[in-house]
DNA sequence: TTTT
DNA sequence: TTTT
């Protein structure tokens, strides 16, 4: 049984397009960078802007998707729960790295939506992936995330807990 | 104008008391580990476990009234914002650590619940705190957190977004 | 797919034991009234309380567990969403109610908790509902509930959208 | 102090203009008429649709914020609380009403969006209200909402508890 | 890196 | 009564 509440819900803007890969077992995993701003005035009365970025992570059918229905620009409610991992960097270092993992999507509209679009955390009939990649396989755009952390082979296991 | 929506809600339990400091103009701050367990079945059909350790700070009155009754084990409903850090840590290695800056809490009973505490995310009538601690004074119990950040000297300005 | 979000997050206690009927088609249908109270100081400093009674329905296997676990005074975690029904009356009047349809639920422990108790959102193995009750069968507690709305004969269509 | 968590998260879009009153004291109240529709596939696999019509409202700042930049079809985020209400009807009968009492708003944009618009839940510089208006004065637009309750005379303190 |  |  689960013991605890840990939940997240997030508007925002992406900052790239998705980046989706495939599992050896054929599941998507996509991987966003949303936006958030937040403004305060500090103490001397001016405007304070602050933006997190946000890494979300969708899995499966929602990681299918988010692929095919997110572009950079796209505006978006996210839902679902934190997960903080720690792993051993390239360079020996051990890094921590703290993510989204979604379990809802909602597409917003907003600049940056593709083009016969439309989607939504249950559309009915969508279309399989275009093709599988295998992991490693293709140019993996750089990751603009915030903290970066390897992810490179999955497993199926590899999935949100 | 704030662009977008970055919300957690939490509920869990303190991994250990809270820590309370104050920065140089008497504004409390507080952290506290928060423990959340989920579990899923693994392909052989385990109970897999999970346990996930948010850092949450509360700041001011919120900070005052969390590190007067929260303890070791309480059970609490905390709802705030993410926020992502980067900082040099003392080997001159960039770091990156996640904190939940709560806005609302709660206590829910629970094991670890002080003496005679209550409190609540609105309390009305509540004491002082008991004394200033300066920077760096006291022992600072070890934080069972995933991602270390160091907390030593505020500035007033140190406030949530 | 769905257009819109709806959701709906409470932290409250039960007014009465929680009450279980079950479908033609053997599916739970558990509805509970969930007390939450706030606080605000009213112009002359007094505090000022009020109570919200939320009527929150619990179908299949979750209402199984609510049934089970739940009891009067039992503090209760429910994530569900809004649904709005119009009904006719037995005196022939038409009448509207709001009930919260959950779909997770965490107990929180308090007063109330059941003897053996336990459970959580996600209990793996519980025991199956003692017996069936046709509609109408047993003494059904008078409800605390802000609005009535009867509930008397479910087709086991009568699940929530 | 509260006791308990009583919070509403929608995303949806308005069935008509808002219609914002303003109390004796002359703090805006502004409500408006949301939508949400969620799909499941019935038992024969079709497609099936509800829309739910939240009544929401907005006090004060937010009332006037909502009243000035929401219209006809925009897209809205709203938090807030569920209140339920009892009151006598013109026919002697008692009715019940349920509304979500909004704390934060953000605008998603949306068909139906304003001339100049853009807002948000924390504008900092917004224009005053148009005009004041007594109660009672002007036409009363009919209101579409599911629940009908009558809201002609406010005292200042008719405010969100 | 987004967006308003 | 909205929206996709």
């Amino acid at each position: 049984m689960a013991r605890g509440i840990n939940k997240v819900i997030l508007v925002g803007n992406l900052g790239n397009d998705p980046d989706t890969k495939y599992t050896q077992g054929g599941m998507a995993i996509t991987r966003i960078s949303l936006a958030t701003t937040s403004v305060r005035k500090d103490k001397d009365g001016n405007q304070q802007e602050r933006t997190e970025w946000h890494r979300v992570v969708f899995f499966g059918k929602l990681g299918e998707i988010a692929g095919e229905y997110l572009r950079k620009g796209s505006s978006v409610y996210v839902e679902g729960s934190l997960r903080y991992d720690k792993y051993t960097g390239q360079d020996g270092v051990e890094k921590y790295s703290t993510d989204i993992i979604a379990d809802e999507m909602q597409m917003l509209g907003g600049k940056g939506e593709g083009g016969g679009g439309g989607g939504g955390g249950d559309r009915p009939q969508r279309s399989a992936p275009a093709q599988r990649q295998g992991s490693g396989s293709g140019p993996s755009r750089p990751q603009p995330a915030t903290q970066q952390a390897p992810m490179d082979d999955f497993a199926d296991d590899d999935i949100p807990f």
